[in-house]
DNA sequence: ACGACAAGGATTTTT
DNA sequence: TCCTTGTCGT
């Protein structure tokens, strides 16, 4: 079906892998593109080969800024590189997600914005707190400021780039605070961002702020990354917000040989502050920018595609284009109609199971999309009975467990002790007797004197603090330890680093006081992390890096999500939300809850940018699916604890009817039929519900517990014992096989005995500098 | 300092 | 209904 194939593609001829569009939008590189790529039309394929061609064309890898919004896409893309181009070239390219690349150029460039090279990385759940913190101080309501409300204003705010400054003299902005009730977002904006300075950290919208500050008010520093950046490619520019946009217009000004890349019609995260406006006018910024307009796709059969072009003709905001597909024409689109969202499950896993039977396809073809999270527990529920193996992504990710953030916590504080979050999450933790009052005063403390908590705790009797004997003594006891640990910070590698810490401050014995499954779990997420960062001592040691510090660890570890591809070897059927999915294909896809005030969200307000953005949600949807596509909806589901009638989405009647497969009481625009709604309460509902709770209780603790854990690898941290002895082990010419790196032959050794290091060069990885004390491979001849 | 309990809220979430 | 957060009593 694909007539695009994965193989391994060699220089000369890979241009002849490429559609005619496809191929004169990887050659053209004289100025400005947009490539507007429909669903499914190989738009990967073309960035990595218009990277790969760059580089033939002579650019170097360093010149070449990538920017794409997933590490994974990232990690994708550099390895589709690499295999075109080898020799390694890929990892000297500037490609990542605009947080890393710009959080790399904020750490070289820190001191003149007022930061350290070490600075912290707050993340959301760390800029919340503070925030509320701060609504706390300022004797505000909390009821009229939320503080995830306050937060997403601020996040607006720094997406468009206003400073504090800004914003307090910007009357709209005060309007609409006002309008909301809370007028003095401005000033907890002011207090934020100082807070932030003094703690040496940057919430994630700082680093694109700061950046821009950074470019517009250092001329020479600007010039110096304009210069650099000769080509600069970005992925995804259809959720782009405008810091972004912005950045990437100041960077590529001169010689603008800026290519984006993106589909309007899936832009579906302005509720992140994507703006659409940026592909939609990026032709307005750059009039000379050629349009390629990427329209065969390649993953779905024509009626998949018709489908979802007719859905999406609705839509008012959006750049002409006619997606088509030479694939089989296909089954129609097959609509489900069930009486309640356990029926809705029901009829999903037995239309998954059947296919599963006759038609050779397997669990992992399979794909449930749903628009809310809450909705996967039915649908767990039966497969579970059937016995159906599944995977839900979403949910917890491993950084953000309780004590992997605690743990990450005192690493933090050791890096940076003015980290503020840090300093507040782990003061107590585990409890050492330093209590609420004695943290307050801290706090009052270093608000007024507008100096972080650790210069207090450093200092207490310069700042008055009044407390007792015991707790000074227990202040300075905290204090203390965390010194050594920083003292030591800069002379040991991060993973004994690590190692100690936990195990000093208590964290593990705090957790094995317990002896449930979930302390259990606890602890060896704990174990998962620490290996974690001992591979990642290893891969830096074996890149050529003299030392690896607990800080090295945290710069890349902050803009870490675990968006793991998991390499489970057993097929299971995929659930996740609709934005999961995007990017995604399966075989068969089930888009299910297609109901109104569920999808479209009721929460969107049904405001008309905001149905679009759903209907761009649907459309995303229809098009994950490569051969079969089912839409199913419940005329009653269980919600909030109770029981509520469900009305059709209004998207299904606007899918062109020709391409739907309907069931026959379906009748497409008829109102609710008001009897049916008085059913979900009988029986079979009643004595499911509970039914379905405790079983899920008692069956999700494993599955969570071995969830997400994967994304670090579970290798016991030893020395490679084959080379501790003084005999050079590897000889020019010799063939390894390197447990990342894969086959290689050895260039040249030097160095003895645990100073001996190898040049490799790897068949797949490129050559690389070993340190044979820390690599693992073993020698083939 | 911690457990028990009530109250309130409840999309989506690449970093 | 479930989760998080805050308060109260010990």
């Amino acid at each position: 079906m694909k007539t695009i194939n994965e193989k391994k593609v060699l220089m000369s001829d890979y241009l002849q892998d490429l559609d005619d569009n496809q191929r004169n939008a990887v050659l053209y590189n004289e100025g400005p593109s947009l490539v507007i790529a429909g669903a499914g039309s190989g738009k990967t394929r073309v960035l990595t080969y218009k990277i790969a061609y760059l580089l033939e064309q002579g650019f170097k890898p360093w010149n070449i800024l990538a920017l794409t919004f997933t590490n994974k896409a990232a990690r994708e893309m550099q390895e589709r590189i690499d295999q075109q181009v080898g020799g390694g070239t890929a990892n000297y390219l500037w490609m990542g997600t605009f947080h890393s690349i710009f959080s790399r150029i904020l750490r070289r460039e820190s001191e003149i914005l007022g930061f350290s090279s070490n600075y912290t990385i707050y993340d959301s759940a760390d800029s919340r707190n503070l925030i509320r913190t701060i609504i706390r101080q300022m004797n505000l309501d909390d009821k009229k400021y939320k503080d995830s409300v306050v937060q997403s204003r601020i996040s607006n705010a720094k997406n468009y780039l206003i400073t504090p400054a800004v914003y307090a003299q910007n009357s709209e902005l005060y309007e609409s605070d006002k309008n909301a009730q809370m007028p003095a977002i401005h000033e907890i904006y002011k207090y934020y961002w100082g807070r932030c300075r003094q703690a040496d950290a940057m919430d994630f919208d700082d680093l694109l702020l700061y950046t821009f500050l950074l470019l517009r008010d250092n001329p020479a520093i600007l010039a110096k990354y304009r210069e650099q950046f000769q080509y600069i490619l970005v992925d995804e520019y259809q959720d782009t917000n405008s810091a972004q946009h912005t950045i990437v217009s100041m960077l590529g000004k001169e010689h603008e040989r800026v290519c984006v890349v993106g589909d309007d019609a899936q832009s579906i995260y302005s509720f992140r502050g994507a703006n659409i406006d940026n592909i939609l006018n990026f032709t307005k910024v750059y009039p000379r920018a050629k349009v390629f307009k990427l329209e065969r796709n390649y993953r779905s059969t024509q009626n998949i595609v018709s489908a979802a072009n007719s859905l999406i003709k609705k839509n008012e905001k959006q750049i002409s284009k006619d997606v088509f597909s030479n694939n089989q024409e296909g089954n129609k689109i097959k609509l489900f109609e069930a009486y309640s969202d356990i029926e809705e499950a029901e009829i999903v896993v037995n239309q998954l199971s059947e296919l599963i039977r006759r038609k050779e396809y397997t669990y992992s073809d399979f794909a449930i999309l749903y628009r809310t999270n809450a909705q996967s527990r039915v649908f767990e529920e039966s497969m579970r009975k059937r016995g159906i193996p599944y995977r839900i992504y979403g949910g917890l990710s491993f950084y953000q467990r309780k004590e992997i953030k605690d743990a990450i916590a005192y690493f933090r504080l050791v890096v940076n002790p003015h980290d503020e979050e840090a300093f507040k999450r782990i003061i107590n933790y585990p409890t050492r007797g330093i209590g609420k009052v004695t943290q307050d005063k801290i706090l009052e403390a270093a608000t007024q004197n507008s100096i972080s908590l650790w210069k207090v705790l450093k200092n207490p009797e310069e700042y008055n603090l009044a407390i007792n004997k015991g707790a000074t003594n227990r202040l300075l006891e905290f204090e203390q330890m965390i010194h050594s640990f920083i003292v030591d910070a800069t002379k040991k590698n991060a993973y004994e680093m690590a190692y100690r810490i936990v195990r000093e401050v208590g964290i593990m014995a705090d957790i094995l006081k317990e002896t449930s499954p979930e302390s259990l779990s606890r602890k060896e997420n704990i174990e998962e992390l620490l290996n974690g960062i001992n591979d990642f001592c290893n891969t830096r040691l074996e890149e050529g890096n003299e030392q690896v510090f607990l800080s090295d660890f945290l710069s890349e570890v902050s803009l870490l999500t675990d968006q793991d591809d998991d390499n489970e070897e057993e097929s299971k059927v995929t659930l996740m939300t609709i934005h999961s999915a995007k990017g995604l294909e399966f075989s068969n896809v089930f888009v299910v809850g297609l109901e109104e005030n569920l999808f479209p969200s009721g929460m969107s307000g049904y405001t008309p940018s905001a149905l679009e953005e759903e209907r761009r949600l649907f459309y995303v949807a229809i098009t994950r699916a490569e051969e079969n596509c089912f839409l199913s909806y419940a005329k009653s589901r269980f919600r909030y604890g109770k029981t509520e009638p469900g009305i059709p989405s209004r998207f299904l009647k606007e899918i062109d009817v020709k391409y739907l497969d309907v069931p026959a009481s379906f009748t497409l625009g008829r109102a609710i039929d008001n009897t049916s709604r008085m059913f979900r309460t009988s029986v079979s509902q009643q004595q499911q519900r509970p039914f379905l709770h405790n079983e899920s209780k008692r069956d999700e603790s494993p599955m969570h517990s071995t969830k997400n854990l994967r994304r670090v690898r579970t290798i016991p941290p030893s020395l490679n014992p084959a080379i501790t002895g003084d005999q050079p082990l590897l000889i020019k010419g010799q063939s390894i096989e390197h447990e990342r790196f894969g086959l290689g032959e050895v260039i040249s050794v030097e160095g003895v005995g645990d100073n001996a290091k190898a040049k490799i060069k790897f068949q797949h990885a490129g050559e690389k500098q070993l340190l044979l004390r820390f690599a693992r491979f073993k020698v083939l001849d």
